[in-house]
DNA sequence: TCACAATTTCAGCAAATACTGAAAATTCAA
DNA sequence: TTGAATTTTCAGTATTTGCTGAAATTGTGA
């Protein structure tokens, strides 16, 4: 039934938008996001034109946003034999994509905080003003919880995915 | 002893230069993430023309952001007898403040991935082609595990402060 | 070694986002 | 009321970020 056909290519034409459109709030470029939501959901690995074409864009996009894909680990260049040019898979596990994501995040996010509030709490160390205790304080509770955030998501991405979705259900219960 | 003051006043500098920076990582912009800083180590409420000053910006964009902090729940305007100015304070125990972030991230990056996810699985659903079958099989694997993910936020941003800590140590000993 | 295919880089341009400054609206005391 | 203090809005501008397209580089088979 070709009806079928058309039914799913443009669900999937909207999962790529959409995804892109969302990837704005995640932090990542547009491009990237749809690029991945476009491998996650090929049956078959696609070349740089392959994307080009998808989505519209240049090429000079796509293999920026192909390349920073492979850094991440979210996709893999795949190499077919007789073929000259490299194709493109994604990671579909969704297990593993959540623990690319957390471990870049925390390498973003998490770690430059916490240097920061490490180098603040003990360039505060020791002033006897009040409000030299009152930041200092402040400095040490966030760096305890940040610290303290940063460990959880460590021992939580190197859960196996069957574990962490048990343990987490009993939390849960 | 002077020099204690003006070294308070560097580490705080730094303080709220350097999270203002990484606000832009966190999605947050600059000004906000700078005038956060700044009320959370405030001994005192500041007036928007305090926040001016301090860092160095016009009125509209201190004005902008301050509201939006108040938006998100991280400050709070404080009314003083005889003063007719707006005073803000910061919220500065950092469960809530993490609760606060992780409230709005699951508003801003969670929720609209669900629906996303639930529209396309439910677009894709029954179709017979080996092609339909992996695309919803994938939308579906993705949308359970966000959905999770979703639920366990909830959770724990609405546990107790000491509880959570005490839970997340049991699970990392 | 050459000719061609494919990849990579990047200067210039485009789009998105944030900020300023001043005018308009609001609030409040007299 | 009136007018001074304060808050709010927003058009115009600046800054940041992302994209294009073409040139430079690299890889490959003959």
């Amino acid at each position: 039934m070709i009806a079928e056909e058309e039914k799913l290519k443009r669900a999937r034409d909207e999962f790529v938008a959409q995804w892109g459109a969302l990837g704005t709030q995640w932090g990542i470029n547009r491009t990237m996001a749809q690029i991945h939501a476009l491998l996650m959901t090929a049956p078959q690995p696609l070349t740089t034109d392959d994307v080009m074409e998808e989505l519209e864009i240049s090429r000079g996009n796509a293999h920026t946003n192909l390349k920073e894909l492979v850094a991440w680990g979210l996709i893999r260049p795949v190499v077919k034999k007789g073929e000259r040019r490299e194709f493109f898979e994604a990671e579909k596990d969704v297990w593993l994509i959540f623990t690319i994501v957390a471990r870049e995040r925390k390498r973003r996010e998490i770690e430059p905080a916490l240097a920061i509030l490490s180098k603040c709490a003990g360039e505060s160390e020791g002033i006897q003003t009040p409000e030299g205790k009152v930041f200092h304080d402040q400095m040490r509770a966030l760096e305890d919880f940040v610290g303290f955030a940063s460990k959880m998501s460590d021992r939580i991405a190197s859960m196996k995915h069957g574990f962490a979705i048990q343990l987490a259900t009993k939390l849960l219960g």
